[in-house]
DNA sequence: ATATGTATAGACCGATCGATCTATCTACAT
DNA sequence: ATGTAGATAGATCGATCGGTCTATACATAT
């Protein structure tokens, strides 16, 4: 009967990864997330195969745990599907308000992974479409006239959101967006 | 009377970066500068003092270029207002659908460039407020309540344009941004 | 003709990159 | 008790990083 007295060198390397990759960018040195998870070189390579390996698991497990905060979110706010996508821009107020917010970390792997064919681009457009069609389903029950327009531009606001928040904070993008969100919602 | 045969190594290094780092990242390598200007490693000491000053340059030589091209069309729009800043969306949309782009040139510096003390970031947060103000004019001649806050959301919306032209091609985000900056410009 | 500017070519520096390796230690199952 | 699997520590690899250096070529101004 042992205590659980610290996670594995996995979940270890995973965790640190997760900060240290949003804070430090995709370019991060290998030796940096080694020290930060306190795990040893060989470990990185048995359990994903080598830096990009970590990489692509990071943003899988982000993806997961962000399409869990936006059920939350929507949930929280009850059954009418206005309040819940005016919710989401609430809780991005709250994201970018964040201290150590810097922006999207799905967008920012995206521009620091050039080359097209890396994994992690596969990662970022299957989020992408899930959280566009979560919106959608919220437009297609409010009986939006073009529900995939519709969350094309929820989308765009929510990139616009993050962006502006990493680069003009002070702005309360959320807020400026949220109020685009209502003509989206109500066209 | 000599025929200027091609321009000196300081524009040549301009231009190959300015390509170079949209494209493949602000963390190219300096010998991929060198060669693809065809340029003598000195020369980019002698000019630009570093690969730090060099990308600092080419930021402020594209803000430049960027800057026009709003200017220009805007003004080809001609003299109201609510044509003039639709026009920049009509824009958006041929540089979104034009072939290797991939995204905001500032929000990657931005975003690849960690260190938050980095020159390159003052070059950038410079650009948008300028664009911030350009934007903002127009709506104040227009009459709108709020024209700072109709600035932020269209610049809101540029910036959504551009990363959803990114990461979510064939959606036509100019489009759809458009239509959302139609509510900003009559509230 | 000569001196000066600026350019090129390329060796070279220490540091760091991602990755592979050996060797050792430990926890657990048999 | 022994074997096995997984973990740690750390040496080492070739490649590349940004930056400095020397040596040479060439244009122009004096």
């Amino acid at each position: 009967m042992s205590v659980r007295t610290q996670p594995g060198p996995r979940e270890r390397l995973l965790e640190a990864a997760h900060q240290l990759i949003y804070s430090q960018g995709v370019n991060v040195g290998v030796d940096a997330l080694l020290k930060a998870a306190n795990v040893a070189r060989r470990s990185l390579y048995e359990h994903f195969g080598g830096k990009d390996g970590l990489i692509v698991e990071v943003l899988r497990s982000a993806a997961a745990a962000d399409d869990a905060d936006y059920r939350r979110t929507m949930d929280a706010a009850g059954d009418n599907p206005r309040e819940r996508l005016l919710a989401v821009f609430d809780r991005l107020g709250e994201i970018t308000a964040t201290p150590g917010f810097h922006g999207c970390r799905y967008l920012a792997a995206d521009l620091a992974l050039t080359d097209p064919d890396h994994p992690a681009h596969e990662i970022t457009r299957d989020y992408r479409r899930h959280v566009h069609d979560l919106l959608e389903r919220e437009l297609v029950t409010l009986g939006h006239p073009r529900p995939e327009r519709g969350a094309d531009q929820l989308l765009l606001l929510i990139d616009g959101t993050l962006a502006a928040g990493a680069t003009r904070p002070g702005t309360d993008p959320a807020a400026a967006a949220r109020e685009l969100a209502e003509c989206v919602i109500a066209p």
